[in-house]
DNA sequence: TCTGAAATCAGAATGGT
DNA sequence: ACCATTCTGATTTCAGA
């Protein structure tokens, strides 16, 4: 991982369409070496692969939450309780910590209905949950985690 | 937006890298409709671009953080601590929620000694701050942001 | 708006350094 | 590991339905 690897990752991170001989031309070497860096970023994992990326909105996804939540004290129920958080419909992030709040899970609903349905009932189910505060996001103002490079 | 759009927003969401042909193939459509339909969703905005996923991990981006920060009350104080939180190096997210906490900022680091420096250094020197909880993730059980439909 | 065919262009493969 | 060239196949364009 050199100088010439980062900047291609940067590239790519906001933008995978450019071609091989934009991003040799910008970097000043051929575009036969930039396939062959390539094909090698893929192959030990760091690129992880190409995705388009959709807005939310024109899904009408803007019933967008953030759930902080403390699991009850007990033998596998943090391990339990992240894999459930996980697979709830809607939510696309589960995040473990450690303090006052044991899991932040963010998700994503057309309307508080779906919300209600999908989520918000669910979590009253769960038993290992001890207590819940769920958030509703007011305006995004920054939500890019494709960019891993700066 | 019909059935054949979201078949292909699902597909491309999942792998940009699928050829016009294979869609097609999968959809049962030819393929120069496909990409009609693709140029279509890129214009309406409804395809917002297309990225490389970079492994966080291979740039020992480990350091992974989670602020809920409560902010003074005054005028323009949010509006400027959302941008200016928005702003800081390593963040990828800021969220404005209602209740007890105004925003939630997630970001990540290499290590507790860049986030010291970028993050924390920064958030304190800031007065429209009243109080910041900063959260430590000790594990990511899920992050895929990209997902949008199911 | 959709589609088939043709033209163009980008990416993969090859082989030499 | 790097790079010029060749080859293959994907995307773009365009005209007709």
């Amino acid at each position: 991982m050199d100088e010439i690897d980062i900047n291609i990752l940067k590239l790519l991170q906001k933008n995978a369409k450019y071609s091989l001989e934009e991003i040799g031309e910008e970097l000043k070497i051929p575009k036969s070496t930039v396939a062959y860096r390539i094909k090698r970023l893929e192959s030990l994992g760091i690129i992880k692969g190409y995705y388009a990326q959709i807005d939310p909105n024109a899904l009408n996804l803007d019933y967008v939450v953030i759930s902080l939540i403390k699991a009850k004290y007990g033998k596998d129920y943090h391990v339990n309780l992240g894999s459930k958080l996980a697979e709830l419909p809607g939510v696309w992030g589960v995040y473990f910590v450690l303090g006052e709040i044991d899991f932040i899970v963010m998700a994503r609903y057309r309307n508080r209905e779906e919300f209600m349905r999908n989520f918000l009932e669910k979590l009253m189910n769960m038993p290992e949950i001890e207590r819940s505060n769920t958030q509703v996001v007011v305006k995004i103002i920054k939500e890019s985690p494709n960019m891993v490079i700066w």
